[in-house]
DNA sequence: TATTGTTATACTCTATAACTATA
DNA sequence: TATAGTTATAGAGTATAACAATA
């Protein structure tokens, strides 16, 4: 058997994450795109929805559909854009807050655990591994859009 | 602003490569999750839909309709069983072929890309920090699912 | 004119439940 | 009885296109 590459490695873990986070937050009103604006919400503050739509990368309709399924179950509240008519300002809920804090506990703690699990020798070049390796794989993808653009 | 942590990196990483992997095949027959049934039947040969259930972790229904866009655009064909008239051995076309084996020419371009991106004395280190990363989550999700299950 | 968000429509991925054919 | 795969149905996430209100 083929030994594993490093992105064989890489696509490994990025698939346990994604299927992790799947079933977190199965048979509640939550989901990963949801979870998404929350954790954008909580990060960045009260957000208009068109640069939730640029955070996510993914279009405005998308956002009205997750808004809409947000506030319907009391984790945000659209208000109005204080200088904006045309714009809705999307805020956390003391509710969409107490989510945001939950999750923002469980990775400090996973961080920790994972963390752990590492060889103290080996972890300083794991980060600087993982920089390296994130680094590449974003010059690629500008690269990527910038040729699929010019086509 | 607080540095980032381990579990932060490797977040990152894990969406960049959805996000990349969700644009790969923009615009043609083929999605993250039919080319995952291709590259399932490139490595381990002709398998029944139910053992590609199992593998993908998704619901023989959900199999059904991957199948039948892959059969629809010549990708694989179905071959009865040879000793299970129950069963439908899903197979590779030349078509479906030509795709995986682009796949795993790009997936070695890229893994030498990447690895190239690392410093030489951290690669060693990287590997075993991802590989101590990834059994750690390997334990956790299988405990999790094992509460899941006893509740 | 351009931007913000919405309605309308469609496609992919996923799930559960009921059913048929076979084991 | 149990398993393999299908049909029926439903919901989430995503996209494009057309439109109203506002900038």
């Amino acid at each position: 058997m083929a030994p594993l590459t490093l992105l064989d490695r890489l696509l490994l873990l990025a698939e346990l994450f994604q299927r992790d986070m799947a079933r977190e937050y199965d048979g509640t009103p939550l989901s990963p795109a949801r979870v998404g604006v929350l954790w954008n919400l909580h990060h960045r503050g009260p957000l208009a929805q068109h640069e939730l739509a640029t955070a996510l990368d993914v279009t405005p309709r998308n956002i009205t559909g997750l808004v809409d399924a947000l506030e319907q179950h009391g984790y945000v509240v659209r208000v109005p854009h204080p200088t904006d008519r045309r714009a809705r300002v999307v805020e956390l809920t003391p509710s969409g807050r107490a989510v945001t804090e939950r999750t923002a506990r469980e990775h400090a703690e996973l961080s920790e655990t994972l963390l752990l699990a590492v060889d103290p020798a080996d972890r300083a070049a794991l980060e600087r591994g993982l920089d390296a390796v994130t680094a590449t794989v974003r010059e690629l993808m500008a690269e990527a859009e910038a040729s699929g653009r010019a086509s």
